[in-house]
DNA sequence: AAGTCGTGGGA
DNA sequence: TTCCCAAGACT
C-alpha cells in the first residue's frame, strides 16, 4: 500500500493555487447542473479550447432541459458537428429526455440515480455531482491519472481497472468534504496547465515539495501505459452523383461509427477491392443504385481513433433507376447551398471545400 | 478486458 | 511525418 501524502497540505496548496490560476470558462460562471453536465459531456476526450465555442452555441439554442428534450435529433446533431464522438450527443439527448420525463426536468441530486442515465459514467457522475451539488466524489480522468501517478510514483499500467481504482482511492483520501468540486477541478487544471504530459512545469508546481516523482527526478516514467498498436489504413470510395444540379447524400445508421450523420454514399474497400469498386458496390447495396463514373472529384486522407482512410470521390451519373424493395438508409438530393443544413463528418466537409469552393 | 468511438493540436 | 493525447462511456 502506498503511504498517503499529508492530505490537508495537498488540498490546501492545490486549492490556493487553483484560486489564483483557474482559467475562465463559460460553465464556470454558473452552477446550473444542466449546463455543468453539458460541459462535462463535451469535455470528454476533448480539450477546453475546442469545447468552448460548441458549448456557447449549444446553450444559446438549448438553454435548459425542456428545450433540448423537445428538439429534433438532427438539429442537436448539427450543433455537435465537428466535435466528434457523436454517441455522446445521442446519449445526452436521451438522458435529458429521461430527466424531463421522470424527474420534472431537474437533474437528479443523487449520484446513484444520475449514474444510471445514458452516457453518464463514473467520471461524469463525480464531476457533475461534486461541482453542481457538492457531493464528495473524486474524479478520475487523464489529468488525475497523470498527477496522482507522479505524486505517488505509481508505476502500474494505468490502462488497467485495478490501477484506476487505486488512483480513485488515493483521490478519495485527499478530497476535502467542504469543496469537492473545486478540488476535482483543481487537480484537472493542474494536469492541464502544469503537470502536463510532456515537459511538465515542475518548477511552478504548488505540489512539487511533496511530489515523489519530482524528488526522484523520474517524472517521465509516469504515468505508464503499454505502447499502442499501429492502426490500419483503408481505401474509401465515395460517389458525387449529380442530377439536375443536385447530388445525393445518405444518412448513416443510428448506431456505430459517425452515427446519424449525413454523408456522400460509398464506403471502405474490403479485401483487394479498389476504392472505385467499393463505391459501386455500396451504391448498389445501400441505395439500389447503379452509377457510372465520369471522373475524380476530390481526394483526402483522414485519421480516426482506430483506423485511417484515404478517400477518393468519383463524379458519377445515374446509370439505372433505383431498384425497388432494397432496404437502405434515408437519402436526399441536395444542392451545394443546402450543405449547412445537414450534419456531416469532418472529412466530408473537407471534401466539399474542394468540390464546391464557392459555397464553403 | 479489450475494442469501438472523432477531431484537432502540439512536439 | 508520425505519434501522442485530450475533464470517457459502452460493449
Amino acid at each position: 500500500m502506498v503511504v498517503p501524502v499529508h492530505s490537508d497540505a495537498f488540498a490546501e496548496k492545490l486549492l490556493s493555487w487553483f484560486g489564483a490560476n483557474r482559467r475562465a470558462m463559460p460553465w464556470r460562471e454558473t452552477k446550473d447542473p444542466y449546463m455543468i453536465w453539458l460541459s462535462e459531456v463535451m469535455l470528454q476526450q476533448t480539450q477546453v479550447d475546442t469545447v468552448i465555442p460548441y458549448y456557447q452555441r449549444f446553450i444559446e439554442v438549448f438553454p435548459d432541459p425542456e428545450s433540448l428534450s423537445k428538439a429534433p435529433e438532427d438539429d442537436v446533431l448539427k450543433l455537435w458537428e465537428g466535435l466528434g464522438y457523436y454517441r455522446r450527443c445521442h446519449h445526452f439527448i436521451a438522458a435529458v429526455r429521461d430527466v424531463c420525463a421522470d424527474y420534472g426536468g431537474r437533474i437528479p441530486d443523487d449520484p446513484h440515480i444520475f449514474r444510471r442515465l445514458p452516457g453518464v459514467g463514473d467520471y461524469t457522475t463525480a464531476a457533475v455531482m461534486s461541482i453542481a451539488y457538492g457531493h464528495v466524489l473524486p474524479v478520475v480522468d487523464g489529468n488525475v491519472i497523470r498527477v496522482i501517478t507522479r505524486i505517488y510514483r505509481i508505476a502500474d499500467d494505468t490502462t488497467k481497472t485495478k490501477t484506476r481504482m487505486l488512483i480513485r482511492d488515493m483521490m478519495a483520501a485527499l478530497i476535502p468534504s467542504d469543496s469537492p468540486g473545486d478540488f476535482n477541478q483543481a487537480v484537472m487544471e493542474l494536469g492541464a496547465l502544469v503537470c502536463t504530459p510532456k515537459k511538465p512545469l515542475c518548477g511552478e508546481c504548488p505540489l512539487n515539495d511533496l511530489c515523489r516523482a519530482f524528488q526522484h527526478r523520474d517524472i517521465s516514467l509516469y504515468p505508464f501505459s503499454p505502447k499502442k498498436m499501429k492502426i490500419p489504413q483503408y481505401p474509401v470510395g465515395l460517389a458525387l452523383i449529380m442530377k439536375d444540379g443536385r447530388f445525393l447524400i445518405q444518412k448513416r445508421p443510428s448506431k456505430g461509427h459517425l452515427a446519424g450523420l449525413w454523408e456522400l454514399p460509398g464506403g471502405k474497400a474490403e479485401g483487394d477491392e479498389s476504392a472505385e469498386t467499393a463505391m459501386l458496390r455500396k451504391c448498389r447495396e445501400e441505395l439500389g443504385l447503379t452509377v457510372e463514373v465520369c471522373g475524380m472529384a476530390a481526394q483526402a486522407s483522414h485519421v480516426y481513433s482506430h483506423f485511417k482512410i484515404h478517400v477518393s470521390v468519383f463524379s458519377c451519373t445515374v446509370g439505372a433507376q433505383r431498384e425497388k424493395d432494397l432496404k437502405h438508409q434515408p437519402f436526399m438530393w441536395i444542392t451545394p447551398s443546402d450543405i449547412p443544413s445537414y450534419a456531416f463528418p469532418a472529412v466530408n466537409l473537407k471534401l466539399f471545400q474542394t468540390i464546391f469552393p464557392s459555397v464553403m
